[in-house]
DNA sequence: GGCCTTGTTGTGCAAGTGTATAAATAGCCC
DNA sequence: GGGCTATTTATACACTTGCACAACAAGGCC
């Protein structure tokens, strides 16, 4: 009968350690592994087994804690999605800033790093282009946009009446998909070449558009 | 001994029936088919079996007009890009037109079908997600970019001489870079979702949106 | 310390993947 | 019409995939 040396030097198959986790901490280890893998090598790239192994577990184990692969990609999208969206409005949270201000710091902070991020990005493309095609992704889209443009809408119209300027709500509408597209533009140019611009130079081409669309008089003295 | 009716009968495997097409004729179809199963079922439901089938061939015949399948689908990403670009420049072909009117038309086509378009932005975006891990496909991307974003420099360049306004190189720059941004977000828009705007609403909102950063007086008269 | 729950591993499987290659046949040339 | 060629089919293969399930052990509980 083998003793333990000759059951180490046989490399006999020795079944692997492991720690159990918190049942949240493993499900968003599994989701951020999901998302790594997503953008790492699209969703093709992400079996079961490598986003098991980026976790440090086995694949075997997704099945206990997700239904389906699908289900947990679908959460790993929401994940994303609420990600995403809520640093972008975090930079309007300015209460004592005047209007044109706030909607300065909100351009400049939807470009610059972490929202302007080739990973992130990455991320969106790859689910996004699937909307089409799955109508979930598309209402989660949805949303999204509607409460991000619905935000830029109120700072448009904080920003115009501090300017004393009257806009119907057709005027303010147009504004807010024409200033949502700018950003949504600019970010994706930065995101995928952003070694292309100078730091701060996308924030400031996206405030100086926003601001013309807005007929806002250009700063004083203000350069570059 | 069998003859034809007893084949017939015994439901012998036969073989199936076939046309010779021409090179270039089946690389094409071979190609749209592979840009129909990535905009339907994403990169990875672009098997080569379901390629085939939609093409109306057997898998294997891909292998004998492609070295394998990721030369097959980076050469279906060149087709897409070329037909991209090729759509969004054919708009500045008018010759006897002011600049202003140039670059109006220019926004509108951008704006309208066929490049406003669910189907296509689909293919855009899941083809983008690689790009951040596929430096062939960040190339080709870079290249449509600033190929594009070049003419709108040039007619940006041409509109404010028109209007002797004088601007340099880093402006001239930034406004192409801004128009751009304007472009993309509202393709973008409204291929995600292009029930929620009234025809030419969007190419409107766009128009204004680029004269306002240019600087251009508002039209006389327009409305809405 | 021993037990019990259940989080975790490992293995197995059927379906599907890209690729390789042999066999067939469509269509041109004479 | 009869070959010749290369387009096309069909089959085989090694590998991967998502999923199922049995065995195992980590760690709380008494």
């Amino acid at each position: 009968m083998p003793d333990a040396a000759d059951l180490a030097s046989m490399n006999v198959p020795s079944r692997r350690k492991f720690r159990r986790e918190g049942e949240e901490r493993r499900r968003q280890d599994l989701i951020e592994a999901t998302l790594d893998s997503v953008a790492e090598h699209g969703l093709q790239g992400a079996t079961l087994r490598a986003i098991a192994l980026r976790a440090g577990v086995t694949a075997g184990l997704i099945r206990h804690y997700f239904p389906g692969k699908e289900e947990l990609l679908q959460e790993a999208y929401a994940t994303l999605v609420g990600r995403m969206t809520e640093q972008a409005k975090a930079a309007l949270v300015m209460e004592d800033a005047l209007p044109r201000q706030r909607l300065a710091a909100f351009v400049t902070a939807n470009l610059n790093a972490p929202i302007i991020d080739a990973r992130v990005f990455s991320l969106w493309a790859t689910f996004i282009g699937r909307a089409s095609a799955d109508p979930a992704l598309a209402h989660a889209h949805r949303e999204g946009y509607l409460g991000f443009r619905n935000e830029v809408e109120a700072v448009v119209a904080e920003v115009l009446a501090a300017e004393r300027r009257k806009a119907d709500a057709s005027q303010l509408r147009h504004h807010a998909i024409a200033i949502n597209a700018i950003i949504d533009g600019l970010w994706i140019e930065g995101s995928l070449a952003g070694e292309m611009f100078s730091p701060g130079e996308l924030a400031a081409i996206g405030i100086r558009a926003v601001e013309a669309e807005l007929g806002l008089a250009p700063e004083e003295g203000g350069s570059q």
